[in-house]
DNA sequence: CAATGACATCGACATGGGTACATGTTGACA
DNA sequence: TGTCAACATGTACCCATGTCGATGTCATTG
């Protein structure tokens, strides 16, 4: 069966419904809320839009990450965790180096919330 | 001109860009995140979903945006405030009611975001 | 004009979140 | 084994934010 290609995180991702189309439940709210307020940073929008921007939606820590922010790496290395906490991203150590790897199926989650209801209101 | 059916609101939603396709600037994050944090919480993510789902993406704050949160009069009215403030809804009233209406050039503007090259990364 | 109802606003409180410094952990290498 | 480099983690600080009660504003109605 295909469940295990999916981990367990999947779970608070699974419900998602486009807003326009009925109002969602609260539980849905609460499992796309988690991951809107992990993209909800400026920093974290651009950690997560570099990561998508590299070959094979996958860039290193430190190597790829660092440019353009005027950040301590502790700071970073936070911003990365909250999107790991959140599903957005998946952690693959390779020796020294940490690889970020953007999770299709947590976008693809976001995607389908805001997906083509929402700029036509329902009429 | 058709300028002028977009109020200046706008300009914080101007540009907006698909996260995959090439690394988003600070600018454009700064412009984005205004809105991701106004829709980064349960309550206000059910308010915008209810508003859209009802006729013509507007509706009434007390008559029928009361039902089914467990929240005072004035957190609610805070809340639609940050929608506002957002440029997510525009606020008509009439009478003694006060109207919110979803603004599509918004909704489309994190929609934009998200579309397509998010749930495919780069390769 | 007085009263009521539908909001918005203000002030206060508790909680959450972004940041940095210091420190811990782990793998590569001499 | 010791050192260094690439991270993660813990602690602390400060500011932002969600919530509520009280009050203010404004339109309707009697």
């Amino acid at each position: 069966m295909s469940m295990s290609l999916i981990p367990a995180r999947e779970a608070t991702l699974g419900s998602c419904t486009p807003l326009a189309r009925e109002p969602i439940t609260t539980e849905q709210a609460e499992g796309v809320t988690r991951l809107l307020k992990a993209l909800a940073d400026p920093v974290r929008l651009r950690l997560m839009s570099m990561i998508l921007s590299y070959e094979g939606g996958e860039a290193c820590a430190m190597c790829d990450l660092t440019e353009g922010f005027d950040l301590s790496q502790s700071t970073l290395s936070h911003h990365l965790k909250v999107l790991h906490d959140a599903g957005l991203v998946d952690r693959d150590k390779r020796g020294v180096w940490v690889y970020y790897k953007a999770r299709p199926e947590a976008m693809g989650a976001v995607r389908t919330v805001f997906s083509s209801g929402l700029a036509e209101p329902q009429d």
